[in-house]
DNA sequence: GCAAAAAATGTAAACGCTTACATATAGTGT
DNA sequence: ACACTATATGTAAGCGTTTACATTTTTTGC
């Protein structure tokens, strides 16, 4: 990337250099054995003070705990790493922290987390494979015991890699039944085409449907999926279906929404792969001072905060993000601490009907 | 908390036998020396070649990459952090991660450390102070390098604990000029009392305020008192604002407007400290059959998503997230690696008129 | 082809903690 | 007061990396 390049020791000097002048700034961190010598005790009884207080003398814990203080002690989480060989860690990877679709369930997922005394380490991929996988590695590295990731897809060499590592993993946001992973979740494909029914039983032929790129997402493909199989099963044909793919976000909601009612003959209903972009279609349809639902339908799917403040309220599938997210975490403590083998989990959704849905 | 406890030496026996239990998965992970003899190199080399590729031949590269990718290996982070005392790691604490007012300034934020090759670990607080200690030293025993909190209320004692680790420290979300920290974020108190001018400039007399507990929350105090001299600046009495203190929620804001609404001489304007009790309070105010801003407007704070899509768009402060974000992980990079010491940085704001504010 | 310089690799000593084991000290029943 | 047990503390060996320094191999200029 630079225009010219040392040679390589050279390099490794001048790194040498920059590191030492990073900690050059005269900051000598308390350690273990500095808290042993102002309490005139061993590292040992240090160690046993914070780990096992009740395995230690009374005044003595109190001298210790004093020179902690003193010396604004706090352990060395690498050193306790390799030592102990235990970090009551988990790690997840979420798509994004952007919106608030993983949120609610990530939230209850850490505080089922803490009440068990885990920690929580979040990152997120910005929906991007590759991304992920590095930040799975990272989180192992850091010393995650267990792992939540999102949705089914993606390589195998990821799956290998956790599994080679010895680690529970837990896939949520979705359920399905044959697969050798374990998914605790929802059946996106049941609830997209139960919605899809209730679509099609209120008189709409044709559908228009925005939703997230389908090839790496098995959550957007089995809900496209759901509409389709509803569909079909009511001898609609393709061509009534119009599919437009894009990433999640509000503006683009709008964007796919007006190119969708723009078409020579418009759908009645616009069912959107989530929320976001239903609120995105939404705001447009309002702006195109189309009525809703009159002049035209619009559903989404995962029945997040902003579904419940836009008027009229959305249709859309309520997905039990809490319940979720602590079932995850129960399983994954279940596994560590007590070995207990884990198991995928089915959860129920059901349809929040709101006021943007109408007849045909 | 147990009903009956053992002596500690058997407590200590059990915990140990536990621990053993949990890593007598089998499984055994690999380490440096595996992927060495793997290569038949020393880990010296194999170290040199995940760090400093360019220091090693091409035919050794290529036979230690082969070994790291057949035998799953990832660094152990806690030896690194030992060994090599960097971690190109960012400690993060934010309020909440539930709903999404710091989300989009995290993700900057994020965004920029990645960009640079840092590392983000975000942990949250529920907005308690004692979380909030606790995650900061979790982080630091993490390896954080820096750090970033949001606002400037805060026990001393977390504030001394990160200075005498030397740790740099950025504070964001509010800005304060005399202050030992480095503040990079907006003049909250200016804010609002810009937007209380044009609410008086509408002809508002009677101001009512939902807003979350000002004493441990600087920038809801800040906000506050930006009403508050606003209205003493027209000469407006303390008996013609009412506050109510809440935390932030959708339900909480419904419920204090109502309240706030029940009241003998209801107050002709809604001032909420911040976007989400502002929506509860406009979702209640149209449940209420109350009409926006005819019978009463309804001011927020932040920008965020939700205020855009509610109808009427929120008339709110605008704050530039994102940017504050970038700076922020601007200002700790420099610090870190170019040891540019750290400044405040004020950001502007700016009035988002929407339709919930009318005049009087 | 040769010495000298450059590049590649190896050796081994930290890093800060936990914990098995050894030892010292206090508490018990006789 | 005694042997014995239970409790409290100390000693020291790792844990898996990085990196200064030493050593070996390759390249270079003549």
């Amino acid at each position: 990337m630079q225009a010219f390049s040392f040679s390589p020791q050279l390099t490794l000097c001048l790194k040498v250099l920059k590191n030492m002048s990073r900690f050059t700034n005269g900051q000598k961190v308390a350690t273990l054995k500095d808290v042993a010598r102002a309490a005139a005790v061993s590292t040992a009884t240090v160690s046993r003070c914070l780990n096992m207080p009740e395995c230690v003398g009374e005044k003595t814990r109190a001298r210790v705990l004093k020179a902690v203080e003193e010396l604004s002690y706090s352990p060395n989480f690498g050193a306790q790493i390799m030592a102990a060989r235990r970090t009551n860690t988990i790690g997840a990877v979420i798509p994004t922290m952007e919106n608030s679709i993983f949120a609610q369930g990530i939230q209850a997922f850490q505080e089922e987390l803490n009440r068990h005394g885990f920690t929580l380490l979040v990152a997120s991929s910005s929906y991007k494979p590759d991304l992920e996988a590095a930040q799975v590695k990272n989180l192992i590295a850091r010393g995650a015991e267990g792992l939540l990731l999102i949705g089914l897809d993606r390589d195998e060499e990821i799956y290998q890699f956790i599994s080679n590592r010895g680690l529970p993993l837990v896939l949520t946001w979705a359920y399905e039944a044959d697969t050798p992973h374990h998914t605790i979740g929802f059946d996106n494909q049941q609830a997209m085409e139960e919605l899809t029914e209730m679509v099609i039983g209120l008189g709409h032929r044709r559908i228009g449907s925005i939703i997230t790129n389908t090839t790496q997402n098995d959550r957007a493909r089995a809900r496209l999926n759901g509409i389709k199989s509803a569909m079909s099963r009511h001898h609609l044909t393709s061509d009534q279906l119009i599919i437009l793919e894009t990433p999640y976000s509000i503006a683009n909601g709008a964007k796919y929404f007006e190119r969708l009612m723009q078409q020579s003959s418009p759908p009645s209903v616009v069912m959107c792969g989530n929320d976001v972009l239903a609120v995105g279609a939404l705001m447009k349809a309002k702006e195109m001072g189309l009525r809703v639902p009159e002049d035209v339908s619009i559903t989404g799917f995962d029945d997040i905060e902003l579904a419940k403040v836009v008027e009229p309220r959305l249709t859309t599938v309520h997905v039990p993000h809490g319940e979720m997210g602590k079932r995850a975490a129960a399983a994954l403590i279940n596994h560590i601490t007590a070995s207990k083998s884990l198991a995928g989990e089915q959860l129920e959704t059901h349809i929040c009907r709101g006021a943007t849905l109408g007849p045909a």
